[in-house]
Parts: structure tokens; C-alpha cells; sequence
DNA sequence: AATGAATGAGCTTTCATTCAT
DNA sequence: AATGAATGAAAGCTCATTCAT
């Protein structure tokens, strides 16, 4: 053990804590996931954990906080892509995919968290989402601006729109489908989605 | 000396002890939900429950029986309706609506369960939506065949649409738009859900 | 186990209890006295003892309130004796040997609280001692008032007195002279009292 | 590189330490009092404590008996005074007054280890309290002896009036009365100790 | 000599479940 | 049939102590 820690020692640990953390909790829920199995997993003994987290609350909430940042990310570079819109939702619906596989527990707890029942607990969760929503708000807003897409109530589309990202992304795991049509699964919802919004210019 | 109880006395005691979980478990979650409390509610002794359920986990699950069979119910109906597959969805919509209206409570313990994360907890949950899935994905199998809307792969297709009509049913919750807007937010999805799923000779 | 405890059950049980922690308060001190060892000396489980206390700080509530209204009756019923007042202060030195020879639990425990640190775990035996001075404050004063005593500044009398008598009655067992002359020691100390407020008239 | 530290720099380093501790157990008490929080408030680091001291109870045992002597030698210098039985009292009274109010930390520590209930933890304390008795009763003794004042069982009177003392010191912090009225008060006392035992051929 | 990161024993408290009545 | 008093396993968290550097 150096004497000192460098920060970059200091992030590492507090991520194999996180990245435990998040395994334990996508399987067991917040309430069942217990700090001595968590420090187990990460390789530490049990105080260690609160040298780098206040409580067990607290853990939960960076693991909330990072998930959240990177869907909100994910969310902003779909976004920012400078290509048609259909393309824009085709990579949405990829990028979701993509993150419900590579970071499954971070996505698992995600979920459990914005669908849950305890309000508290998901304040990180809904800071980050109602970020999200107001960024796909707006460039809905402009795109049908400029006929783009149609027109809807953008902030009910937006929320729609991302609800139905998350549930694409997690269902197939809820209902034991565990086979490798991820892919394919996106495309059928890009094409879904891009039918209910396209303009009606494009569709004759 | 016991008393004979007729089965609608224990019937409804039965039910009494499900509202007070469903109110208890929408509030705090499964595990900080408390037996005690939940007696209160329903104006029983402890002990009593477990003359009625095994134990804590046996409650939940008859819980998510309830909900998962009022929700497959429901779709059921509408899909019965003898009616265009454009009012059809709309009726979804709507019902959705209103069981998360109604039975909010409900609502919220399924769905927590739903996306939670303890999958043994969650069987009756997905072995009910399994059959949701079904049969929806049958009737849409159908409806493509005949033409009244478009051929998609018709698992995928149900799976996306439950997804939706959940998270609609539940975002605004999340995100604290608590507002009376339901009715609306159900006809901009039935909408957009119809506009992705029209037989394209009705769309020109 | 009856089905419905009556009130004297409860304070039977409630007494146990606070006869445990004396005895283990009284050994190990608050911080260190175990709830563990409190209820297997109390002969009950764990989690019993939450049925009658609100906490660990209840309990040392309860019990420094039981002994602060037992020294504060002490002192009342000395004081209202129709006697001379050097039989008065002699009932008083023989009273408090008595008490921390009979209860010498409570009596430790609350000389602990008294003379420890932490001023809030203290409270109740402030509120008690605060009474139990104001009481002999005044008894001096109105014996001051006709001459029975002399005159001193009757508060500072009253905490002198007070003081003496508990470290009269305690010091013995600080010093490990657990011997029997007790008594004997309530006889100097009364003899030694009366000598400095008797009046000057009386001691030619 | 191991430094060489001089024996003024180790001992300046341990004054450190057992001052940080006596302001830290005189505010929280023994159990409670932090290891860390008094390695910080020496500024030194948390392992250092412990190439000065073996264990948090040997800090603790290292304060009781500075204070302890410290006590001990204002009681020897005090009977040590070339000067009339009276003043003599008096000068005990002014001195314990003294030293509760300018070493409060560290009387504070002196008083609750003697009044407090673990036996292990005073034996510093009883050890020099049981000197100064000593010193006191012999005192004592010998001035019955040739006169200077009244004949008591020497022991039991040294006892009272070490007790006193010590009472009279601290009760006013206990009962709040922080007022500046310290000196009154030892006057008080020395007065009221001195009518006890002055010789009857004084008093006519 | 000095440090502070790491540890894990040990603590109080909660609560699902049992069972005498 | 119904109850609620009693239980004790299990949990999160603190902190004195160790030891690699």
C-alpha cells in the first residue's frame, strides 16, 4: 500500500467498487445488496468501502449518476450525428442496445431505480433523465421546424420516445429472450419510430 | 374454539390484505414494505396474514398474480373488440391509462417488479406478460395476414408495444408530471402507434 | 405467553430490564455496556428489549430518571422529618449511605452520569439534581430565617451539602474500602455538618 | 532513514498527544473519544500516536496519572505551607479551584475516571488518590495531635474533605452556574471545613 | 521515524416469523 | 380463528490498530 495515493489509484478503486457494486445490485436490487458481499467482490475489506463512500446510499447514487451521465451522453451524440433524422433514431436505438449489453448491471440498476418505488433514491435518475428528455425535446422541436418531422407535443414525443428505448433495450432480458437479435431488434424499432414521425411528405 | 369462516369471509380478508401490501409496496418498495404496517392497513393482527399467505414473498407474488392477470385481461378485451385495428390500439392506450390511474397501486408494485431486478420475485410478472406477449403477437400475426396493418416480425412488434403502453402508463409519474393529461398523452401514442403500423395503402 | 400483557406484566418486565442495565451500566460504563448482555441478564431476546425502550439512550434515560426521583424523595422526606435539624442532616448522611449501599447500581450509574462528559446522556439528572438543591436551598433558608442555622448563601450550602453526601457515599467503594462502617461514616459526616451551620449560640 | 529524535522532542511530542487527548475525552468522554480526531489535534499523523503510546487506554492511563500527581503535589504543597491550620484550608480551596478552572480538560478526565464505573481505567487515579488520603490523613493526625484542630478518625476526614474539594470544584459546571463566582465559593468552603474542625477552644 | 490506507471485530437496531393463549 | 408478545438472524457502519512505504 503506497503511502500516498494518487488519484488515479483513488478513481481505480472507487471504480472496481462501483463496478461490484452495480453487479450485486443488478442482481439482488439496492435493498438485498449487501456492502460485505460487495467488498468481497471488489477485492476489499468491508471498511474500505467508506473511505470512498459515505453509506451504502451513497454508493448507489454515484452508480445512478454515472449510468445516467452516459445515457444522457449517448443521448446528446446520437444528436449531434450530422446526418439525416432517420439515421439519428437508427443510432439511438443502437447506442441503447449497445449499453444494455456492455454495461448490463449499470443498465439493470438504472431501470430498477426510474421504475421503482422509492422516489429518494432515484433523484440522480430523474435529474439525469429529465436532462435527457429536455435535450431530445428541443431538437424535435427544431427538426419539425424545419419539416424535418412531423409535429407532435415534443416534450410527450421526447418522453415517449425514450421510454421506449428503455423498454426495447430491457425486455428481451425480463422475458429470458437472451438470444443475439439485439441488432436486429433496433432496426425494427428505428423503422417503427421512424414511420410514426417521418413527415408525410416522404411517405406517399 | 375456532370459528368456521365461509370462503367469501376469507375472500375478502384475503383482499383486504392485498390493498394494504399494494398501498405499502407502491410506497416503500417490496423490501422496505412492512408486515406490520401492511396488518394495520388491513385492520388485522399479524399474525393473521400468515394464516392467509405463507409469507412476505407469498403476498407479493399473489400481488403480481392479480395484476398480471387484471393487465393480460385488459388486453385481452381489446383485442376482442370488434372494431379497426386504429381503434383497437387506441383502446390500449386508454386502458392503460386508466389501470395506471385507478389502480395505481397495482400499477406501480407490477411494474417496479416488472424492471426490478430479483428475478424470482418477478416470475408471475413475466410468466403473465409472457401471455400478454402471446396473445397480442398472435392477433397482430393475424391482422398482417389479412392486410389491416403492416407485416413485422409480430414478437418483436408486441413486445415494443406493451413497452410503450407501460412506460407511457408510468414516465409521467417519474419525471413528476403529474398533471391531467393522461387522456391526451394516450391519444398522441395511439397515434404515433398507428401511423407506424397503418397498411401503407391507407397512408398516401 | 398471554395473549394480552397487562400493565403490571409490563412493568415487571420494564424493571427487569432497567435492574439489567444498572447492574451492567454500573460495570462497564454506558458506551460499553452491551444490549446483548443486558437482555440475556434480563433472561429475554434481543429484540424485546425495543419493545419497552426506544433505544440504548432510553434506557440510560429511564434509569438515571429512576434513581434522580429516588434521591430527590430521599431528600424530601429528610427534610419534611419533624425533628431538630441535626437530626435532619444526620437522617440525610444515613439515607445516602443506605441508597448506595442498597442500590448500588442505580446510585453508580447516576454518580457516572453526574461527574461524566456528555452533557445530553446527563439531562435527567441534572433536572432532578437542579430540584433536589432547590429544595434544601430553601429548607436552609428558612431554617437560616429563625435561627436554627446559620446563615450562608443557602444555593452555595445546598451543592456543598449535596456534593458531600454523594461523595461521602461513594468514595469508599473508589477506594476499595468496601468495610462495614458505613454507618460510622454517616455519623463523622453528620456530626462534621452540623458543626459547620449550627448555630454560634449553641457552641459555647 | 530512521531521524534520531531527542528526548526534549519526544517528550514536547508526548505532551502533545496527551493534551489533544484531554481536550478530546474532556468533551466527548473515553469511549467516544476518537484516536484520529486526536491525532489531528496534535497534528501529527494517526499511526504516530502509537510509537508513543501502546493502546488508546494507555493514553488515557498516561493523563490519569499526570493529573493524578499533579493533584497529588497541590495537596503535599498545600500542607506544606509554614502557615496557620486555617489558612492551610484555605489554601486547598483556592488551589482545587484553581486547577478546575485552569487544567479544566484535564480535571474534568481526573473526575469522571474516578466517579466513573470502569474499575481497570481508574487505577492511576485510585493509586494517587489513595497518596494523597494518605498525605492528608497523617496531615491531619498529627495536628489533632498537638491541638491545632479537633480529633477525628483521620482517614474518614481526609476522605470528606478531598471529596468536598473535588465536589465543590465541579458541581457548578454540572449544574451550569458557569458564573465567576469560584473564589466565593472556596471561600465558602475553607470557612465552612474550618468550623468542622476547628479546636473547641477556639470557638467560644 | 512517520504516515495514512486498509482492515474486520463488534456494535445497535429492524423486522419476518412463531406460537401460547 | 385470531392475536400480538417475543425472538434472533442479519444488516450497515465505526474505529482502534496494523504495516507497507
Amino acid at each position: 500500500m503506497p503511502k500516498i495515493l494518487t488519484l488515479a489509484d483513488r478513481q481505480q478503486k472507487r471504480q472496481a467498487i462501483l463496478d461490484a457494486a452495480a453487479k450485486e445490485i443488478a442482481h439482488y436490487g439496492y435493498d438485498r445488496a449487501n456492502i460485505n458481499t460487495i467488498a468481497e467482490r471488489a477485492r476489499i475489506g468491508r471498511g474500505t468501502i467508506y473511505l470512498y463512500f459515505a453509506s451504502k446510499e451513497d454508493v448507489l447514487e454515484a452508480l445512478l449518476d454515472a449510468i445516467g451521465k452516459m445515457i444522457d451522453s449517448t443521448v446528446q451524440e446520437c444528436l449531434e450525428l450530422d446526418a439525416p433524422w432517420q439515421d439519428k433514431i437508427h443510432a439511438l436505438a443502437s447506442a441503447f442496445a449497445y449499453l444494455a449489453r456492455e454495461h448490463q448491471d449499470f443498465f439493470r440498476v438504472h431501470v430498477s431505480a426510474l421504475h421503482g418505488v422509492n422516489r429518494d433514491i432515484g433523484q440522480p435518475v430523474a435529474h439525469w433523465l429529465r436532462h435527457s428528455v429536455d435535450l431530445l425535446a428541443e431538437a424535435l422541436d427544431n427538426a419539425a421546424a424545419v419539416g424535418s418531422i412531423q409535429r407532435y407535443d415534443a416534450h410527450t414525443l421526447a418522453i415517449m420516445l425514450l421510454g421506449m428505448l428503455e423498454s426495447l433495450a430491457l425486455l428481451p432480458y425480463v422475458l429470458n429472450h437472451e438470444d443475439d437479435r439485439d441488432e436486429q431488434r433496433a432496426d425494427t424499432l428505428a423503422h417503427f419510430i421512424w414511420q410514426g414521425i417521418a413527415p408525410l411528405a416522404l411517405k406517399k
